[in-house]
DNA sequence: ACCTGAACACCGTTCAAGT
DNA sequence: ACCTGAACACCGTTCAAGT
Protein backbone atom coordinates (compact mmCIF):
# COMPACT_ATOMS: atom_id res chain seq x y z
CA UNK A 1 0.00 0.00 0.00
CA UNK A 2 1.43 3.56 -0.82
CA UNK A 3 1.59 5.73 2.50
CA UNK A 4 -1.45 7.54 3.09
CA UNK A 5 0.84 10.63 4.57
CA UNK A 6 4.62 11.69 4.54
CA UNK A 7 5.70 12.96 7.63
CA UNK A 8 8.91 14.33 8.98
CA UNK A 9 10.33 14.40 12.33
CA UNK A 10 9.80 17.63 12.91
CA UNK A 11 6.09 16.34 12.03
CA UNK A 12 5.96 14.15 14.91
CA UNK A 13 7.75 15.99 17.58
CA UNK A 14 5.45 19.66 17.06
CA UNK A 15 2.22 16.70 17.45
CA UNK A 16 3.89 15.33 20.61
CA UNK A 17 4.67 18.77 22.45
CA UNK A 18 0.94 19.55 21.81
CA UNK A 19 -0.14 16.49 23.22
CA UNK A 20 2.63 17.24 26.59
CA UNK A 21 1.15 21.14 26.92
CA UNK A 22 -2.29 19.17 27.05
CA UNK A 23 -2.58 15.77 28.82
CA UNK A 24 1.38 16.04 29.99
CA UNK A 25 4.01 12.72 29.45
CA UNK A 26 1.39 10.39 29.44
CA UNK A 27 -0.35 11.75 26.55
CA UNK A 28 2.27 11.42 24.42
CA UNK A 29 1.71 7.94 23.21
CA UNK A 30 2.40 6.64 19.73
CA UNK A 31 -0.99 4.91 18.78
CA UNK A 32 -3.09 8.15 19.02
CA UNK A 33 -0.62 10.03 17.65
CA UNK A 34 -0.47 8.04 14.59
CA UNK A 35 -4.02 7.60 14.51
CA UNK A 36 -4.57 11.46 14.49
CA UNK A 37 -1.73 12.37 12.31
CA UNK A 38 -3.09 9.40 9.26
CA UNK A 39 -0.21 7.33 9.55
CA UNK A 40 0.98 4.17 11.31
CA UNK A 41 3.02 2.93 14.47
CA UNK A 42 5.64 1.45 11.78
CA UNK A 43 6.09 5.34 10.43
CA UNK A 44 6.90 6.50 14.00
CA UNK A 45 9.56 3.83 14.51
CA UNK A 46 11.38 5.02 11.51
CA UNK A 47 11.76 8.38 12.61
CA UNK A 48 12.14 7.45 16.16
CA UNK A 49 13.87 4.62 18.27
CA UNK A 50 11.35 4.78 20.82
CA UNK A 51 8.87 6.88 22.87
CA UNK A 52 11.33 8.34 24.68
CA UNK A 53 12.95 9.96 22.12
CA UNK A 54 10.16 11.89 20.76
CA UNK A 55 9.08 12.89 24.54
CA UNK A 56 12.87 14.54 24.29
CA UNK A 57 12.11 16.05 21.36
CA UNK A 58 8.56 17.47 22.39
CA UNK A 59 10.85 18.62 25.90
CA UNK A 60 13.56 20.45 23.35
CA UNK A 61 10.36 22.50 21.32
CA UNK A 62 9.06 23.45 24.52
CA UNK A 63 12.31 24.60 26.06
CA UNK A 64 13.45 26.49 23.07
CA UNK A 65 9.87 28.25 22.40
CA UNK A 66 10.27 29.18 26.53
CA UNK A 67 13.50 30.38 26.64
CA UNK A 68 13.82 33.54 27.36
CA UNK A 69 10.43 34.71 26.60
CA UNK A 70 9.64 36.61 29.65
CA UNK A 71 12.92 37.87 30.30
CA UNK A 72 13.45 39.99 27.13
CA UNK A 73 9.90 41.64 27.42
CA UNK A 74 11.94 43.47 30.39
CA UNK A 75 14.65 44.34 28.25
CA UNK A 76 13.41 48.09 27.77
CA UNK A 77 13.53 49.12 31.70
CA UNK A 78 16.64 50.50 33.34
CA UNK A 79 15.87 50.04 37.15
CA UNK A 80 17.05 46.49 38.42
CA UNK A 81 14.48 47.59 41.66
CA UNK A 82 11.63 47.93 38.53
CA UNK A 83 12.35 45.33 36.49
CA UNK A 84 11.95 42.78 39.36
CA UNK A 85 8.09 44.56 40.34
CA UNK A 86 6.81 44.25 37.16
CA UNK A 87 8.26 41.19 36.89
CA UNK A 88 6.96 39.46 39.63
CA UNK A 89 3.30 41.48 39.04
CA UNK A 90 3.80 40.02 35.06
CA UNK A 91 4.35 36.14 35.62
CA UNK A 92 1.49 36.12 38.81
CA UNK A 93 -1.04 37.86 36.83
CA UNK A 94 -0.80 36.66 32.82
CA UNK A 95 -4.04 35.25 32.17
CA UNK A 96 -2.92 32.40 29.76
CA UNK A 97 -2.88 29.92 32.37
CA UNK A 98 -0.61 28.33 34.54
CA UNK A 99 2.99 28.54 33.41
CA UNK A 100 3.74 26.12 31.51
CA UNK A 101 6.78 25.11 33.73
CA UNK A 102 4.37 24.55 37.01
CA UNK A 103 2.17 22.15 34.89
CA UNK A 104 5.22 20.35 34.03
CA UNK A 105 5.36 19.85 37.31
CA UNK A 106 3.62 17.29 37.74
CA UNK A 107 5.90 14.86 35.82
CA UNK A 108 8.76 16.10 37.95
CA UNK A 109 9.18 12.38 37.89
CA UNK A 110 10.40 12.03 34.61
CA UNK A 111 14.36 12.12 34.31
CA UNK A 112 13.31 14.24 30.76
CA UNK A 113 11.12 16.52 32.47
CA UNK A 114 13.66 17.09 35.14
CA UNK A 115 16.06 18.21 33.43
CA UNK A 116 14.26 20.55 31.87
CA UNK A 117 12.22 21.59 34.49
CA UNK A 118 15.95 21.92 36.53
CA UNK A 119 17.41 23.81 33.30
CA UNK A 120 14.78 26.86 33.22
CA UNK A 121 14.54 27.25 36.71
CA UNK A 122 18.37 27.72 36.92
CA UNK A 123 17.73 29.89 34.96
CA UNK A 124 15.24 32.19 36.30
CA UNK A 125 16.97 32.02 40.25
CA UNK A 126 20.09 33.14 38.04
CA UNK A 127 18.34 35.83 37.03
CA UNK A 128 16.64 37.24 40.14
CA UNK A 129 19.29 36.65 41.86
CA UNK A 130 21.12 39.25 39.64
CA UNK A 131 18.76 41.63 39.77
CA UNK A 132 18.90 41.54 43.65
CA UNK A 133 22.79 41.38 43.62
CA UNK A 134 22.83 44.80 41.46
CA UNK A 135 20.09 46.55 43.91
CA UNK A 136 23.33 46.53 46.45
CA UNK A 137 22.50 42.66 48.26
CA UNK A 138 25.43 40.43 48.88
CA UNK A 139 25.27 37.99 46.49
CA UNK A 140 24.59 35.17 49.30
CA UNK A 141 21.82 36.64 50.25
CA UNK A 142 20.61 37.48 47.08
CA UNK A 143 20.62 33.71 45.97
CA UNK A 144 18.74 32.84 48.99
CA UNK A 145 15.78 35.20 48.52
CA UNK A 146 16.08 34.45 44.51
CA UNK A 147 15.03 30.72 45.54
CA UNK A 148 12.25 31.78 48.08
CA UNK A 149 10.94 34.49 45.44
CA UNK A 150 10.66 30.99 42.38
CA UNK A 151 9.95 28.62 44.93
CA UNK A 152 6.58 30.61 45.83
CA UNK A 153 5.94 31.26 42.26
CA UNK A 154 6.01 27.63 41.40
CA UNK A 155 4.27 26.81 44.69
CA UNK A 156 1.30 29.76 43.90
CA UNK A 157 0.25 28.12 39.91
CA UNK A 158 0.53 24.63 41.62
CA UNK A 159 -1.77 26.00 44.42
CA UNK A 160 -3.95 27.69 41.63
CA UNK A 161 -4.21 24.67 39.88
CA UNK A 162 -5.41 22.54 42.90
CA UNK A 163 -7.52 24.95 45.18
CA UNK A 164 -10.91 25.64 44.31
CA UNK A 165 -12.40 29.24 43.13
CA UNK A 166 -13.10 29.79 47.18
CA UNK A 167 -9.96 28.77 48.23
CA UNK A 168 -7.81 30.61 51.16
CA UNK A 169 -5.44 31.00 48.69
CA UNK A 170 -6.95 33.93 47.17
CA UNK A 171 -6.65 33.69 43.09
CA UNK A 172 -5.53 37.46 42.64
CA UNK A 173 -1.85 37.67 41.99
CA UNK A 174 -1.09 40.79 42.15
CA UNK A 175 -1.74 40.50 46.61
CA UNK A 176 1.09 36.95 46.09
CA UNK A 177 3.41 39.64 44.30
CA UNK A 178 3.01 42.06 47.43
CA UNK A 179 3.89 39.84 49.60
CA UNK A 180 6.63 38.30 47.91
CA UNK A 181 8.02 41.69 46.82
CA UNK A 182 8.88 41.32 50.84
CA UNK A 183 10.96 38.84 49.99
CA UNK A 184 12.78 40.99 47.87
CA UNK A 185 13.15 44.21 49.80
CA UNK A 186 12.80 43.47 53.15
CA UNK A 187 15.71 44.25 55.59
CA UNK A 188 18.16 42.18 56.37
CA UNK A 189 17.43 41.16 60.39
CA UNK B 1 -6.92 -24.33 42.20
CA UNK B 2 -7.14 -23.62 45.69
CA UNK B 3 -5.95 -19.78 46.50
CA UNK B 4 -2.25 -19.40 46.97
CA UNK B 5 -3.24 -16.06 49.57
CA UNK B 6 -6.47 -14.81 50.63
CA UNK B 7 -5.93 -11.16 50.72
CA UNK B 8 -8.38 -8.29 52.39
CA UNK B 9 -9.34 -5.27 50.76
CA UNK B 10 -6.41 -3.85 52.99
CA UNK B 11 -3.85 -5.48 52.09
CA UNK B 12 -4.21 -4.32 48.37
CA UNK B 13 -4.57 -1.00 50.11
CA UNK B 14 -1.79 -0.76 52.14
CA UNK B 15 0.81 -2.02 49.10
CA UNK B 16 -1.04 0.38 46.69
CA UNK B 17 -0.01 3.20 48.87
CA UNK B 18 3.24 1.58 49.43
CA UNK B 19 3.66 1.32 45.65
CA UNK B 20 2.15 4.83 45.54
CA UNK B 21 4.76 6.59 47.84
CA UNK B 22 7.27 4.90 45.49
CA UNK B 23 6.71 5.75 42.08
CA UNK B 24 3.56 7.79 42.00
CA UNK B 25 0.35 7.33 40.85
CA UNK B 26 1.74 4.90 37.30
CA UNK B 27 3.37 2.52 39.54
CA UNK B 28 -0.24 1.64 41.74
CA UNK B 29 -0.42 -1.19 38.45
CA UNK B 30 -2.50 -4.07 39.31
CA UNK B 31 -0.61 -6.47 37.89
CA UNK B 32 2.55 -5.80 38.74
CA UNK B 33 0.96 -5.64 42.33
CA UNK B 34 -0.65 -9.02 42.29
CA UNK B 35 2.43 -10.49 41.55
CA UNK B 36 4.34 -9.36 44.54
CA UNK B 37 1.44 -10.50 46.75
CA UNK B 38 1.44 -13.64 45.29
CA UNK B 39 -2.54 -13.57 43.60
CA UNK B 40 -3.92 -13.36 40.78
CA UNK B 41 -5.45 -10.01 39.27
CA UNK B 42 -8.51 -11.63 39.68
CA UNK B 43 -8.44 -11.93 43.04
CA UNK B 44 -8.25 -7.87 43.10
CA UNK B 45 -11.06 -7.28 41.05
CA UNK B 46 -13.48 -8.92 43.64
CA UNK B 47 -11.92 -6.55 46.02
CA UNK B 48 -12.55 -3.17 43.81
CA UNK B 49 -14.12 -2.26 40.71
CA UNK B 50 -11.26 -1.06 38.91
CA UNK B 51 -7.63 0.33 39.77
CA UNK B 52 -9.34 3.66 40.03
CA UNK B 53 -10.81 2.63 43.15
CA UNK B 54 -7.29 1.27 44.19
CA UNK B 55 -5.74 4.66 43.82
CA UNK B 56 -8.57 5.92 45.79
CA UNK B 57 -8.18 3.94 49.16
CA UNK B 58 -4.50 4.04 49.02
CA UNK B 59 -4.92 8.48 48.90
CA UNK B 60 -7.30 7.65 51.71
CA UNK B 61 -4.67 5.81 54.00
CA UNK B 62 -2.37 8.67 52.70
CA UNK B 63 -4.35 11.03 54.13
CA UNK B 64 -5.10 9.34 57.10
CA UNK B 65 -1.47 8.37 58.26
CA UNK B 66 -1.07 12.86 57.12
CA UNK B 67 -3.87 14.58 59.11
CA UNK B 68 -2.28 16.29 62.02
CA UNK B 69 1.20 14.72 61.97
CA UNK B 70 2.93 17.97 62.28
CA UNK B 71 0.53 19.99 63.87
CA UNK B 72 0.09 17.96 67.01
CA UNK B 73 4.35 17.76 67.64
CA UNK B 74 3.69 21.85 68.03
CA UNK B 75 0.80 21.30 70.92
CA UNK B 76 3.26 21.73 73.68
CA UNK B 77 4.49 25.47 72.48
CA UNK B 78 2.27 28.58 74.03
CA UNK B 79 3.53 31.19 71.64
CA UNK B 80 1.81 31.84 68.18
CA UNK B 81 5.05 33.16 66.94
CA UNK B 82 6.85 30.48 68.82
CA UNK B 83 5.05 27.58 66.87
CA UNK B 84 5.38 29.57 63.73
CA UNK B 85 9.40 29.53 63.66
CA UNK B 86 9.70 26.24 65.04
CA UNK B 87 6.99 24.96 61.91
CA UNK B 88 9.52 26.78 59.82
CA UNK B 89 12.41 25.43 60.50
CA UNK B 90 10.85 21.72 61.32
CA UNK B 91 8.98 21.39 57.85
CA UNK B 92 12.05 22.20 56.39
CA UNK B 93 14.97 20.41 57.49
CA UNK B 94 13.55 17.31 58.29
CA UNK B 95 15.71 14.87 57.21
CA UNK B 96 13.21 11.72 56.26
CA UNK B 97 13.43 13.72 52.15
CA UNK B 98 10.52 15.79 50.37
CA UNK B 99 6.90 15.91 52.21
CA UNK B 100 4.64 13.30 50.87
CA UNK B 101 2.64 16.39 49.71
CA UNK B 102 5.04 17.71 47.71
CA UNK B 103 5.45 14.09 46.27
CA UNK B 104 2.49 13.84 45.23
CA UNK B 105 2.23 17.09 43.33
CA UNK B 106 4.13 15.06 40.31
CA UNK B 107 0.44 13.51 40.25
CA UNK B 108 -1.67 16.84 40.51
CA UNK B 109 -3.20 16.14 36.95
CA UNK B 110 -4.79 13.40 39.09
CA UNK B 111 -8.49 14.28 39.94
CA UNK B 112 -8.32 12.08 42.79
CA UNK B 113 -4.73 12.99 43.88
CA UNK B 114 -5.49 17.02 43.44
CA UNK B 115 -8.61 16.30 45.45
CA UNK B 116 -6.13 14.99 48.47
CA UNK B 117 -3.93 17.13 47.58
CA UNK B 118 -6.70 20.23 48.27
CA UNK B 119 -7.70 19.02 51.60
CA UNK B 120 -4.52 18.67 52.75
CA UNK B 121 -3.34 21.92 51.25
CA UNK B 122 -6.02 23.74 53.00
CA UNK B 123 -4.98 22.39 56.18
CA UNK B 124 -2.09 23.85 56.14
CA UNK B 125 -2.87 27.31 55.04
CA UNK B 126 -5.67 27.47 57.44
CA UNK B 127 -3.42 27.03 60.27
CA UNK B 128 -0.56 28.85 59.13
CA UNK B 129 -3.27 32.09 59.09
CA UNK B 130 -4.52 31.33 62.00
CA UNK B 131 -1.70 31.40 63.74
CA UNK B 132 -0.50 34.96 62.18
CA UNK B 133 -4.02 36.00 63.02
CA UNK B 134 -3.73 35.25 66.56
CA UNK B 135 -0.01 37.43 66.74
CA UNK B 136 -2.60 40.22 66.25
CA UNK B 137 -2.36 40.21 62.11
CA UNK B 138 -5.51 41.47 60.33
CA UNK B 139 -7.28 38.05 59.20
CA UNK B 140 -7.02 39.28 55.20
CA UNK B 141 -3.35 40.32 55.38
CA UNK B 142 -3.03 36.78 57.36
CA UNK B 143 -4.24 34.48 54.77
CA UNK B 144 -2.33 36.35 51.98
CA UNK B 145 0.99 35.41 53.87
CA UNK B 146 -0.05 32.05 54.90
CA UNK B 147 -0.60 31.45 51.09
CA UNK B 148 2.61 32.76 50.34
CA UNK B 149 4.52 30.65 52.89
CA UNK B 150 3.07 27.55 51.94
CA UNK B 151 3.48 27.72 48.20
CA UNK B 152 7.19 28.70 48.64
CA UNK B 153 7.42 25.55 50.84
CA UNK B 154 5.87 23.13 48.60
CA UNK B 155 8.01 24.56 45.79
CA UNK B 156 10.96 24.28 48.31
CA UNK B 157 10.77 20.46 48.10
CA UNK B 158 10.14 20.61 44.31
CA UNK B 159 13.54 22.59 43.41
CA UNK B 160 15.44 20.70 45.88
CA UNK B 161 13.96 17.15 44.51
CA UNK B 162 14.83 18.61 41.05
CA UNK B 163 17.88 20.66 41.08
CA UNK B 164 21.37 19.20 41.97
CA UNK B 165 23.45 18.85 44.52
CA UNK B 166 25.59 22.16 43.46
CA UNK B 167 22.40 24.51 42.52
CA UNK B 168 21.65 27.84 43.36
CA UNK B 169 18.95 27.18 45.58
CA UNK B 170 21.39 25.66 48.69
CA UNK B 171 19.53 22.70 50.06
CA UNK B 172 20.12 24.04 53.66
CA UNK B 173 16.52 24.41 54.69
CA UNK B 174 17.68 26.28 57.33
CA UNK B 175 18.29 29.13 55.31
CA UNK B 176 14.88 29.05 53.14
CA UNK B 177 13.08 29.20 56.41
CA UNK B 178 14.56 32.25 58.10
CA UNK B 179 14.27 34.15 54.25
CA UNK B 180 10.24 32.71 54.73
CA UNK B 181 10.14 33.82 58.32
CA UNK B 182 10.06 37.37 56.92
CA UNK B 183 7.07 36.71 54.86
CA UNK B 184 5.79 36.25 58.34
CA UNK B 185 7.58 38.77 60.07
CA UNK B 186 7.94 41.70 58.23
CA UNK B 187 5.70 45.08 59.24
CA UNK B 188 3.54 45.79 56.24
CA UNK B 189 3.77 48.48 53.90
C1' DA C 1 14.25 6.41 2.04
C1' DC C 2 9.97 5.89 4.13
C1' DC C 3 5.90 3.39 5.14
C1' DT C 4 2.34 -0.63 5.97
C1' DG C 5 0.54 -4.53 8.42
C1' DA C 6 1.03 -8.23 11.26
C1' DA C 7 3.12 -9.88 15.24
C1' DC C 8 4.34 -10.03 20.27
C1' DA C 9 4.73 -8.20 25.23
C1' DC C 10 2.58 -5.73 29.00
C1' DC C 11 -1.21 -4.21 31.84
C1' DG C 12 -6.36 -3.20 32.61
C1' DT C 13 -10.71 -5.57 32.70
C1' DT C 14 -14.17 -9.37 32.38
C1' DC C 15 -15.97 -13.72 33.39
C1' DA C 16 -16.88 -18.68 33.56
C1' DA C 17 -15.34 -22.07 36.40
C1' DG C 18 -13.40 -23.66 40.60
C1' DT C 19 -13.05 -24.22 46.14
C1' DA D 1 -17.30 -15.67 49.73
C1' DC D 2 -13.09 -15.49 47.41
C1' DC D 3 -9.98 -16.95 43.94
C1' DT D 4 -7.90 -18.98 39.36
C1' DG D 5 -7.03 -18.95 34.49
C1' DA D 6 -8.13 -17.73 30.11
C1' DA D 7 -9.78 -14.25 27.27
C1' DC D 8 -9.89 -9.55 25.10
C1' DA D 9 -8.59 -4.45 24.48
C1' DC D 10 -5.00 -0.99 24.39
C1' DC D 11 -0.41 0.74 23.59
C1' DG D 12 4.82 0.07 22.99
C1' DT D 13 8.02 -2.22 20.01
C1' DT D 14 9.85 -5.11 16.15
C1' DC D 15 10.25 -6.49 11.54
C1' DA D 16 9.46 -8.55 7.01
C1' DA D 17 7.50 -6.86 3.08
C1' DG D 18 6.05 -3.19 0.17
C1' DT D 19 6.72 1.50 -2.77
Amino acid sequence: MPPRQRLSREAWATAGLRALTAGGVAAVAVEPLAAALGATKGSFYWHFSDRGELVRAALELWEAEQTSAVIDELGNLEEPRERLRVLLTLVLTHREGPDPVAQLFRDIAHPEVAAAVRRVTSRRIDFVAGELHSTGMPRAEARRRAAVAVAAYVGWWQLNAVLPEDAPVGRDGRQHAEVLWLVCEAALP
